[in-house]
DNA sequence: ATTTACCCTATTATTTTAGTAGGTTTTATA
DNA sequence: TATAAAACCTACTAAAATAATAGGGTAAAT
C-alpha cells in the first residue's frame, strides 16, 4: 500500500497541475483545498522539491510549482521518492536492492516471480505520468 | 514490500513442499532449517492453517503439512492472508476495499492507473502458485 | 499417565508512519 | 530599509504496525 504521505503527494501534484498557469501556489492553499495537514504537507512538498519534481519560490508571491511538464514525471518517480521501493522484496528491487541471506537468488523461485511482478508494475508506473492522473473531463 | 511474516510464510511453505512426502513436519524443524524464530513461526503457520492453506496434527508424530497440491495455492492467497491487500490504494482493492473520501472514483485518474497496476499484479499473483516457487533443479 | 507437539492469547520491544512545533531564511514591497 | 509573507529546516511526539517473546492450554500417541 502507498503511505498517506504518498497519497497526499499525488493530491498535491494533481492540484499543482490544475493550477499550473497561475504561478507559485501556496502550501496553505493546497492544504486547505486538499484537506492535508499544513505542516505535514510542507515536508512532503519540500521532499519533492529536493527530489527534483517541484520548484519553489520564497517570500511574498512565493509558493510551489511543477518544474517539468506533467507528462515528464512518471508515477514511479514520485512513489520511490516518497515511499521507497516499488518491488515486493528487497532482493528484486532495482533502486533499493539488498542481498538475500540464505538464498541463492539465481535459483530462487520466489525471486523469479517477484521480479516478474516488479517488471509488470514498472511497465505501468514508469510509463504513466502525472498527465495520466489529471482529472478526467 | 512484503512483511517479514509473509517472507517467512513463503519460506515455510517452500520447505513443506520439499518435504511433502514425509508427513507432518515439526514447527521446530522448519524453524531451525529456515532460521525463523520458533514462536513467530508458530503464529504464522497457525494463521495459514486457519486460512485453509495448511493442515496440522497434534501430539506425537504431529506437525504441519500442505492440504492442497502446490499448484492449487496461488501466491495471492498467501499474501492476502498474511499481509492483507495487494492493491496500492484502499479504493482499488478487491478484497479490502475502502471508499475514497474527497474523490469521485469513477473520474479519478489515480484510481484508474492504480486499478491497472492491481490487475497487472493479480494477473501474475493469482496464476503463479507455490509450485512455481519451488526450488529450481 | 506421560510426553509430545500444536493451540491460543497476551505482552513487549522496535520501527515506521503520521503529525506537531517552532524558529530561520529569503524575498517582495511599502 | 523595515516589515510581512512565505518557504526552509530540524527536532520532537504520538500512534500504529511489525516483529518477536512468553507461557499456559489442549489433543493425541504410546
Amino acid at each position: 500500500m502507498l503511505s498517506k504521505k504518498a497519497q497526499y503527494a499525488f493530491h498535491a501534484l494533481t492540484y499543482l497541475m490544475e493550477k499550473k498557469e497561475e504561478g507559485p501556489i501556496l502550501i496553505s492553499q493546497i492544504s486547505k483545498e486538499k484537506n492535508i495537514s499544513l505542516k505535514f504537507l510542507e515536508q512532503i512538498l519540500l521532499e519533492m522539491r529536493k527530489g527534483g519534481i517541484l520548484g519553489s519560490k520564497k517570500g511574498k508571491g512565493g509558493g510551489y510549482y511543477l518544474i517539468k511538464e506533467p507528462n515528464e514525471i512518471p508515477l514511479a518517480k514520485v512513489i520511490r521518492l516518497i515511499d521507497g521501493p516499488i518491488a515486493l522484496l528487497p532482493c528484486v528491487s532495482l533502486n533499493y536492492y539488498e542481498r538475500c541471506e540464505n538464498c541463492d537468488e539465481a535459483n530462487c523461485g520466489l525471486n523469479a516471480v517477484m521480479s516478474e511482478v516488479r517488471d509488470a508494475n514498472l511497465r505501468i508506473l514508469e510509463n504513466k505520468t502525472l498527465a495520466d492522473i489529471a482529472q478526467r473531463p
